[in-house]
DNA sequence: AAAATAATCGAACATGGATTAGATAAATGG
DNA sequence: CCATTTATCTAATCCATGTTCGATTATTTT
């Protein structure tokens, strides 16, 4: 209860256990058939699997309408199954919220440091920065919903929520800010470039094409190819 | 009902005239004492007076909490009546959202085309383009809680608010777009570049810049002159 | 200042929301 | 295939929310 009290946020009672929320999130492996599986029946607990299908359908829905707006009953439709079913896999619609933002950002993380240090030549700051443009634009749209939702939501959600993300957050921050400050002393960019207002700019300008980019129009490479260039050299053509 | 007639959105079950909902928006003028006069008692009916003071409570609300977080009680709170004082003004709280809205697009839209149209040199479409971005900014940061409430909610709203919406988008876009077009036209800006996305990307960047910008660290001048830097030279040095 | 109108209140209503608990069905393990 | 555990459903609870409406108080007009 951050503003109120009667906001639709629940207190977030601190885990009673009684039935295992969460408890089922490790991952079961029954027997090792193969070398390497899908996570498919038989390897995974069914409950891990339904978890999943609430999670995709909680993302989906709370990206597209907002957290309050978001009932459960609709993310239990969605995933089909009914509303008092949810809570034998998680413990509160926050907890739910907290899953899918954590998800999103982690996503994000991961997929541009993994772009980054692929490239192979460690001082070629402006392929790093490239790569990592790139990356950030395909998980935005791939691993869509969730990151979507983090993006979209994170500054409407009560302090509370906001603050248990905003190491990831200030870490991915972090990220970005040593590469463009590698690159900046590197002689690559402008020397009196602000490195976090720039961060802030770029990393926004890509994080508002969820709003904008329809993928019917063009690729989503031609779309990071672009704001690649936009990035880079702005719109003036001396 | 858009989404499935359970998610907090209103019929909105068109005009039925019985307390004038609305009427009252109409500036009634009293005495014309001297010849400007400020927007004060005696000059407004009172009516007018608080109908503004909800829509800026609302605004606010709207913005910091999403439209179904805010409550019409929060709102009443923040305007210093009760919820059920609201329905004098206001016929639902759709009908809020809406204004709301309408007065944030219209806002920039109208404080952009000044900025435009006030530049001396009408080929001059580097210094069009920069005060625009300028413009764009400062009434964003200035007229506020509308215009943010206006860009942050805008894609959770259900398609039907969208709708009474979109022509006034779209204009404002189409004004950009012409903008720059002719920027390019008269060699301004890169050949290859294609207009909408680029109006979307510059667009979308300024417009998350109230997602991060801070206005104790430094000044909303020196924000737009940086977001103008960004967006015409880009963050490559050569 | 009385009469008429405008604006606000206060208490209700109906609905739908998150969450709970007990019954029930499905899956699993021996 | 029975016993146990796991997963889902159904129905209920409690509470907040948008909205209504008659009563009440301000404000204006005559």
């Amino acid at each position: 209860m951050i503003w109120k009290g009667t906001y639709g946020w629940s207190k977030h009672t601190s885990l009673d256990v009684k039935k295992r929320h969460g408890e089922a999130s490790r991952i079961v492996i029954k027997k090792v058939q193969s070398d390497v599986m899908q996570d498919d029946k038989n390897t995974v607990r069914k409950s891990e699997r339904t978890r999943q299908t609430i999670l995709n359908a909680a993302a989906k829905l709370f990206k597209e309408r907002g957290y309050t707006a978001t009932t459960l009953r609709d993310v239990a439709d969605e995933a089909g199954l009914k509303a008092g079913s949810i809570y034998y896999h998680f413990a509160s619609k926050d907890e739910i919220m907290d899953e899918v933002l954590d998800t999103g950002l982690r996503a994000v993380y991961e997929a541009v440091k993994a772009a980054k240090n692929a490239c192979d030549d460690d001082e070629n700051y402006l392929a790093m920065i490239e790569a990592c443009v790139h990356a950030h634009l395909k998980v935005l749209f791939t691993q869509g919903d969730f990151v979507s939702a983090n993006i979209r939501l994170y500054n409407q959600l009560p302090k509370e929520i906001q603050e248990r993300h905003h190491t990831l957050r200030r870490e991915y921050g972090n990220m970005w800010d040593t590469l463009l400050l590698n690159a900046q002393k590197a002689g690559f960019l402008h020397s009196d470039l602000e490195i976090v207002p720039a961060r802030q700019f770029i990393l926004g300008s890509l994080n508002w094409t969820v709003e904008w980019y329809d993928d019917s129009k063009y690729s989503l490479e031609a779309l990071a190819t672009r704001c690649v260039s936009l990035i880079a050299r702005g719109i003036y053509s001396n």
